[in-house]
DNA sequence: TCTGGGGTCCTAGGACCC
DNA sequence: TCTGGGGTCCTAGGACCC
């Protein structure tokens, strides 16, 4: 074991990343629609088909049918395609099941979202070859169990691990040695490190950068220039596929928050306003649910433009009661609308700043 | 042709303090 | 009339992720 100020240089990380996993939900809860397509839709409600998709199974993707594109277009491409609403209740439930499967063969895991996780392995085998015996069981338990299909990946860090599951999909595992991360990095797009998106991949192919290798022989100087000191460093370490952040168990949220879409794109006051008392009464249940108080508070608009706006306000001490989420709130998209004449397509509120427990009543703030 | 909803993390500028 | 440098807090916005 080779430790360098107090991090493990060789580590073994499993990533997990359940396939098209809000259809694959649905196919096991209603087994008739298994192998047709099937379009899991976030539906804004505005009209019968507004909306945008959020999964799709392979099916589906054959018509062309991908994440994000507006439900209408998504009825065009296959008409006779199965269209389900998000159902996040049954998903997190299944969620647990195969969380809890990850848990008892891992040291540690990091859930990073409803369908992927990391688990460190180190403790747990002693070299990649049994990593990957260990894998093949656990996806297999995971079929057994759940019903799920996954996609895997070991490498010697996060970074890799992710990449390595998102090599070969669905239903697949790749393992990259240590030794062998620069050449499996090298021919692959900037974009597919995870946290180098449109944006960062757009500004380093126009520096001349199209692979990450390419992006690997960049200077840290020329990149923190570029990307300021944390994603520039970030990006070279990356590039090489170097990464010591560790996986470390996820405790609580940072930010609860709602967001919809207005009836109609709008700049009147009431129906805003209207919606915001809506929006603190829900954000204000889950708050309760996880018995937290927050001090931050935000107003979000998002105008037809699909520019985002946040207007924020910090409380003098921390609160949880329906009432002060309200007047902040409203008080927040008032000054809001007064300072921004736009029209505003949808409209949410976000709390963070979280600390435990009740909090108090701060009406008098306002 | 039309574009959802839930998050995380970082940066920059101004206020304020010592 | 001129007045340094550093630190922290707050707010707004941007990029990114699933």
């Amino acid at each position: 074991m080779v430790i360098l100020n107090g991090i493990n240089l060789s580590r073994i990380i499993l990533h997990i990343d359940m396939d098209y996993f809000f259809a694959q939900c649905e196919e096991r809860e209603h087994p008739e629609i298994k192998g047709r397509p099937v379009v899991v839709c976030v539906y804004s409600g505005r009209s019968e088909d507004s909306g945008a998709v959020s999964t799709s199974n392979y099916e589906a993707r054959k018509f062309g049918i991908r994440a994000g594109i507006p439900i209408s277009r998504a009825k065009k491409l296959a008409p006779d395609a199965v269209f389900l609403p998000v159902n996040m209740e049954l998903y997190r439930s299944i969620s647990d099941e195969v969380m809890e499967i990850l848990r008892e063969h891992s040291d540690r895991i990091e859930q990073e979202s409803v369908d992927e996780a990391y688990c460190d392995m180190t403790g747990k085998v002693h070299d990649f070859d049994e990593a990957k015996e260990l894998a093949i069981r656990i996806k297999q338990e995971i079929k057994n169990k759940v019903g799920l299909t996954c996609s895997a990946g070991i490498g010697p860090n996060k970074l890799v691990a992710k990449i390595a599951s998102d090599f070969q999909k669905p239903d697949g595992l790749t393992v990259v040695m240590p030794d062998e991360v620069l050449q499996f990095l090298a021919p692959l797009k900037i974009t597919d490190l995870s946290g180098a998106g449109k944006k960062t991949g757009e500004r380093l192919n126009e520096l001349g950068a199209m692979t990450i290798g390419e992006l690997s022989k960049m200077s840290a100087e020329d990149l923190v220039r570029e990307f300021g000191q944390a994603k520039g460093i970030w990006l070279k370490q990356a590039s090489q596929g170097i990464d010591a952040s560790p996986v470390v168990e996820r405790t609580g949220t940072g930010q609860i928050g709602r967001i919809i879409t207005l009836k109609e794109n709008t700049n009147q006051p009431g129906i805003i306003l209207d919606a915001v008392s809506e929006l603190s009464e829900n954000v204000h249940g889950k708050l309760k649910d996880r018995e937290l108080s927050f001090r931050s508070i935000a107003f979000i608009a998002i105008s037809t433009d699909l520019k985002i706006h946040t207007k924020s306000h910090l409380l003098a001490t921390p609160a949880n009661d329906l009432d002060t989420i309200r007047t902040a709130a409203r008080r927040l998209a008032r000054a809001f609308l007064e300072e921004n004449p736009v029209m505003l397509r949808r409209v949410g509120i976000r709390v963070a700043d979280f600390v435990e427990g009740k909090g108090q009543k701060t009406l008098g703030e306002f």
